[in-house]
DNA sequence: AGCACACTGATCGTATACGATTTGATGTAC
DNA sequence: GTACATCAAATCGTATACGATCAGTGTGCT
């Protein structure tokens, strides 16, 4: 772990706590002890208890005053209402970020798709959730809005924090997946609206959303 | 206004800043100086410094490092921006909340429009305001979704605080308004789906959005 | 045995203190 | 008069310290 030497100590106890959360090394429900913390990364109380307020403001860790920390738990519930979430802002997002998709933008998406594909033959699952993340990235990544882009990456982390500590992958969507981007893919290249975009993207996500939900038991989403 | 007494200091002090930045007491520029505000709440500066990193995660100040917090500038690119972001997740939040609609609910909607009528006739601007706010609210706020209402208030707030500082309001929207909250309001009593509810009160949005585009000389949002 | 209550250890919340950094002003050389 | 170096005041960043609070445990009473 190379920390950013420049950076503050509570810039550095946040990009810690939250990468261990987001991959899995901190699994829901553990506790966050300052005192700890603050031990390991060799700095006092202070920092650390910032950056874990931070964390609570995105969801990561739960807090009770007097308490503490723990790692947010993930239920099914939960779990519907983030990808809910992304479900409305990412497609919105990548519509916004239409006009930077040029020939070059393109062939780079295609080319990660054609991975995605590949990962899929090899029966190499983690390479393929790690291409799609990617791959999304690569969709929403131009948008000109900050804020928009902002909470579509925070909607990732959340997601990749809960898959990493417990929800299987659902195999039988990963193909239709590839084939739903290059159809998406197919659209973009064809110049669609903004507005056509956002509508594919979003039934793109919410096929993922209602398998998961149909798997779980649930209704479908509403929306 | 009663302080929850039990609410701890770095509370009390989010709430000072937040509700004077919303309401306009401290304007964008304005410097959030720790040891002053501290003073001001017979506290130190660790709870305060805590609050305004809670402000700034938020996006209504503007930190540096080691320099400093300011209340956060408002130019047109920003005010699009947080426009478009509401565009895109209230008319989500009214069409999730739409099971919450009974006939009760419409009922306190349409007599809330109907003053909000009334106020245009007495040309009572401040009111008619402050019932827009309320009848959004009364749109999203049965939203079952904790993330999407949690960003669709934080959104409502940061025009709230954009608006006290300097924007003025658009008075030829005002009664378009009216008419296109009812007529969402009859979309409503006919039991549309959720889907045409969000279709709805995202043509509403973007309206009012499109409207502030054109007064501004920018060109209309892509989505 | 079961309940109530006080006690204890762990941990949090914040005051205070001090070093680090920035900013703006002052003075000096050209 | 301008550019640059130096310095001082202001302010931030965080370590340390201590009081406040909570969860768990043991003891005594019924």
């Amino acid at each position: 772990m190379v920390a950013v030497m420049t950076a503050s100590k509570s810039e550095a106890a946040y990009q810690l706590v939250s990468e261990r959360i987001v991959n899995g090394a901190y699994s829901p429900g553990y506790r966050l002890v300052l005192g700890t913390i603050a031990d390991e990364l060799g700095c006092s109380v202070v920092p650390v208890r910032e950056a874990i307020r931070r964390l609570e403001a995105e969801g990561l860790v739960h807090f009770t005053r007097n308490v503490g920390a723990t790692v947010a738990h993930v239920d099914s519930t939960l779990y519907l209402h983030t990808m809910q979430t992304l479900m409305i802002i990412e497609p919105a997002a990548t519509a916004l970020a239409a006009d930077a998709m040029d020939a070059k933008w393109l062939a780079k998406a295609r080319a990660l798709n054609e991975s995605m594909r590949q990962c899929l033959e090899d029966f190499d699952p983690v390479s393929f959730t790690r291409m799609n993340t990617e791959f999304h990235q690569l969709l929403y990544g131009q948008c000109p809005n900050p804020h928009i882009l902002d909470l579509v990456q925070r909607g990732w982390r959340r997601l990749a924090a809960m898959r990493a500590s417990s929800f299987t992958h659902i195999p039988n969507r990963a193909r239709a997946s590839v084939e739903e981007h290059e159809k998406l893919l197919d659209l973009i290249a064809d110049h669609a609206t903004p507005a056509q975009i956002e509508a594919a993207a979003r039934e793109h996500r919410a096929h993922t959303l209602n398998a998961y939900l149909k798997a779980a038991g649930m209704a479908p989403s509403a929306i």
